[in-house]
DNA sequence: CTGATTTAGAACTCGACCGTCCAGTACTGA
DNA sequence: TCAGTACTGGACGGTCGAGTTCTAAATCAG
């Protein structure tokens, strides 16, 4: 956690730039991503973000123009990594029976990602700073549930246009199986602050909207043998 | 909870209560809910309250024992407002095929409910301030949708016992439902700030919703044919 | 009318915090 | 090695807000 002031040369650990303004720079994101998500922009205090990168306020203003542009900085970063992690690959079924396992997974990688401490956290915040800051609540929302949707949504255009689907729009279905799987799930973490899910209750829950899902939309209404 | 010195009079909380002390303290609580909902629990300044309650700061202390406590108190009332407003009352349908009316009923219902912006910004103001008043969320979710899905589960349990629906488990089928219809127009609100879903999307979505819901539940699979 | 309570209004304490400045120090790159 | 740059650490101005306290005036009960 505290990179003090070791590694005096270079530390190449990633493709980051190693200078010793780059990595105080990174510092000063992460002290702040911390302290954001924990106390929000009104509660975080500069000075602390300083004290807590081991840097002196002066960096933290020569790097940043001020409070609220380190604030976009911090989230457009979380959000990125975010986004990269819905990782909306999705290996097509091969054939009819497959659809359900596929379903099941996305739905399992979904709630997966988005039930992370810290993304959660992130949703609250953005959440929370949407009239200061209009323009990271449309990117939250198209990095996250609208990239996912949208992922899902052409996937499912694939499998209906192999027969294994019968749907008029995939965006439609897409949206509603993403809230059949993520609604209740997000929504109580919102109100809550985490929500323990085990492994077990997590399978069912996918399993029930999986079902929902394939009674509306499977070729067959066979689909439903696949309850838990 | 604040019993405070005042009492002098009468201030049965019923009606309308009409002493000085009374009056002024629905004037705080008025012009709390707007400045708290606008600028937040940390952004609000007591101060601010108490000009635009065209009242002293010492009578806001007087009511009020901290600007938490007065926070706790706007946003309990806006809760109970928020919570009789779901209307839990529902018309059993008589028939099989008034079944699927009297569930988009239910859905417009909850709708018109939970996107008024003031109860959005409730929302939010809620969700941000979780870690500090934890027991806000709860009430907030308890009141809010649980109180929803619990009233709908009950409905929906009546109407399979009656042979209208084929359902294992109430809850479930009622939390599907819940979110299949709120979890996006309210997710975009968290984002967005707001949503203008014109009557028009709105019937279509809720008769999209329903669709999904009874292929799943309904007695028949003929219950396609509410799609628009 | 009288006495008690409440309120206005402003001053005040105390603390937090943003953003800036400066003089001295550590680091970096050639 | 050495000049130039980045960084430190502390202090500072300015603003703002929570909560308290005091006095004079308004309000209300009996």
């Amino acid at each position: 956690m505290e990179r003090s002031t070791v590694a005096t040369t270079h530390d190449g650990d990633a493709g980051e730039p190693a200078g010793r303004t780059a990595r105080k720079r990174r510092a000063i994101l992460q002290a702040a991503e911390a302290l954001f998500l924990d106390r929000g922009f009104v509660g975080a205090s500069v000075e602390e973000v300083a004290v807590r990168a081991a840097v002196s306020k002066q960096t933290v203003y020569k790097q940043f123009e001020s409070k609220a542009a380190l604030f976009v900085a911090v989230v457009r970063a979380m959000t990125g990594e975010g986004s990269d992690r819905v990782q909306v690959e999705m290996r097509d079924p091969e054939t009819e029976a497959e659809v359900a396992g596929a379903l099941m997974g996305h739905g399992e990688r979904l709630l997966n990602v988005v039930l992370v401490p810290k993304l959660l956290r992130l949703r609250r915040l953005v959440i929370s700073e949407t009239d200061r800051f209009p323009e990271l609540g449309r990117a939250l929302y198209e990095g996250g549930p609208g990239r996912a949707i949208a992922g899902l949504a052409a996937a499912l255009r694939r499998w209906s246009d192999r027969g294994f689907l019968t749907l008029d729009d995939p965006m439609v279905a897409a949206t509603q199986f993403n809230w059949l799987v993520m609604g209740d799930p997000v929504n109580r973490a919102m109100f809550f602050g985490s929500v323990h899910l085990s492994a077990a209750e997590q399978q069912q829950h996918l399993a029930q909207s999986v079902g929902v899902f394939l009674a509306a939309y499977g070729r067959r209404s066979a689909a439903d043998g696949e309850r838990v």
